[in-house]
DNA sequence: CTGAAAGCGCTTACAG
DNA sequence: CTGAAAGCGCTTACAG
């Protein structure tokens, strides 16, 4: 089956490839019948204008691409694989396509090499990329080279880069984590961080303490930890705290993020502590599993769908040159109040 | 930012385009001086050939189309967005990448617009597609045309078209289902179908039938229904059998898939029924959240990621010319034995 | 070992 | 309204 070119259909058509191309385009200034004919020929013939002839002359690819740039596996986790969905879908309203790639890191020679060359060989016209570290270099090599990036939970203070697009959780949900408890009754509450490399873990934390000196509560070292982005990691900081306090409890706990609450309800388990009951526990995400945890998890929760259709359409205007676009946005949290805060006296 | 063109880099190295082209392409026949030279200028210059360039030369493009063709979100479940997934790893073995679409259905006059220009376009070296009914027109068209296509879930027997590859489920687990069910005990078994347009499902319909036969046991029209994919289509079917049975109830039910099972489980929990005290459940696929259901749903499991590799090895096979790349392959279950189903006297 | 030339499939000024 | 020509960025015979 040999591919058939415009050169083909305007032989067919008695035309020139100039007319052919004209028609294709939607050119105004071709009459009717000529217009007819040459789609005719084009309709019977299956012709398509090669995507390859096109970017030479200047047409886009209208492609971005979807970089998950961290280990683990994204599928595992209905949360992390909505990012893609929602990715895929957000452009899809733009017509525009997305081209994935998983990586396990952005470290390594491998993968830095890897992603700079689909972006550099022009393969995509922007990329997003979620699950990157607030300093990988690579990013900063990428937007030195003028490529569009969108960036999912990232942030740099003071720093205008036009071409570099976020889309961030609001910086006060610890905060209001800390107020709710506050308002129950909590005094001592212990704190279980996220991933600290990640900008919204930080942020959480500074929110925590926040909310903590607001309200003249003390900070202590013994109800502080660091967790991680999983369930595992929030178990083993929980199961820390619960052994280091020598029964001194903290009546509730602040978890970074949903993953890590659920490592404190195990870990609370095990110490026989039943939630609310003995301790309180509030998240931060408003993974759909929380709903049906027993108990199911109170919680801030995001709207990540919003998230990603923010990021991906901005990404999209700046793309396409349009004017004014935010370049970085923080998306409010929702307080979901469930069943795993109690109120204490 | 001007774009950089081998041109540019010929110039600044004092040598030829095709010399440049050689050194970029690895030719042997370039004396080491002269590679480092012009490596030196292109590493200097973030350099990379233009995809478009070289598209036109003949290069392919290294990627693979996956098509969501079915409505509903892919997201939702852990078990179909491990499809996607899956497909872009398996890919990525083979340096490969996945440019992914979202359809609701292939049935809109929009969507095979937009899956027949991705394909004709040259955008793709083939597709993937999942969630395809048995018949989709779209797809004998793309075949006609010369597209390499990859159908999961998708088989028609005595035809040979080189360009279609499948990977499918074995299609005896229905009859392993009863066998189990019939060695327990049971001998009024019922059985609830699966989305009767996916090949899987009228398999393990036939598949449920020839156990039945096989053991001499009733099949009887009270205890069939039809479900589909979802736990919610699964929860009709068996509230419809629980309640038009009129207190016949049988020992056990088939269920065509996991989710089915579930909205089996649901049903029967409305009805007072216990499982497996008062009625036997088994699924078919093995989502993994049948391993912390109550009870942990006994199953007939499938590798899904296997399916998916197979699949997608094969496709990249066929673009790439090897020869006698197997066209269908069906993989076989793994039994599950969970707690979902009781011995009965 | 290496350069000049042709060609891949398009689109877009340019000229008429 | 429409065709001939130039050009987009590469690679690959061809010739030397």
């Amino acid at each position: 089956m040999k591919k058939i070119t415009s050169n083909d259909i305007a032989k067919m058509a008695g035309v020139s490839r100039s007319t052919v191309s004209r028609v294709i385009n939607g050119y105004s200034n071709i009459p009717p019948e000529t217009r007819d004919k040459v789609m005719k020929i084009i309709q019977e013939n299956h012709y398509y204008p090669q995507l390859s002839g096109q970017l030479l002359t200047g047409k886009q690819m209208n492609t971005i691409g979807f970089f998950w740039a961290s280990g683990g596996n994204i599928a595992n986790s209905p949360l992390t694989s909505s990012f893609l969905v929602n990715t895929i879908e957000a452009a899809a309203a733009r017509r525009y396509l997305v081209l994935t790639c998983i990586l396990d890191d952005l470290v390594s020679e491998e993968n830095i090499n890897n992603i700079k060359k689909i972006f550099m060989e022009g393969r995509i016209d922007a990329g997003v990329i979620v699950g990157a570290d607030n300093n990988e270099p690579i990013l900063d090599e990428l937007l030195g080279l003028g490529k569009i990036v969108g960036l999912f939970d990232y942030y740099h203070e003071n720093e205008d880069i036009p071409n570099r697009i976020t889309v961030n959780f609001d910086r006060n949900s610890g905060e209001q984590a800390i107020d709710y408890l506050y308002t129950l009754g909590h005094r001592k509450i212990g704190i279980i961080d996220g991933n600290m490399n990640r900008f919204s873990s930080t942020q959480r934390h500074e929110s925590y303490l926040r909310g903590m000196q607001k309200h003249n509560l003390p900070i202590r070292n013994k109800w502080l930890y660091y967790g991680g982005i999983t369930e595992e990691s929030g178990y083993q900081a929980a199961k820390l705290l619960l052994e280091n306090c020598s029964g001194d409890y903290p009546t509730a706990i602040c978890a970074s993020n949903d993953s890590v609450a659920f490592g404190v309800y195990k870990a609370c388990s095990e110490y026989g502590l039943k939630i609310p009951d003995d301790i309180s526990v509030i998240g931060n995400d408003g993974d759909i599993t929380g709903e049906h945890s027993s108990p199911p998890l109170t919680t801030i929760s995001f709207n990540f769908k919003d998230m990603f259709y923010s990021l991906v359409s901005r990404v999209i205007d700046v793309i396409e040159d349009k004017e004014d676009v935010e370049r970085d946005v923080f998306i409010p949290g929702i307080f979901k109040e469930r069943k795993s805060c109690k109120h204490i006296s």
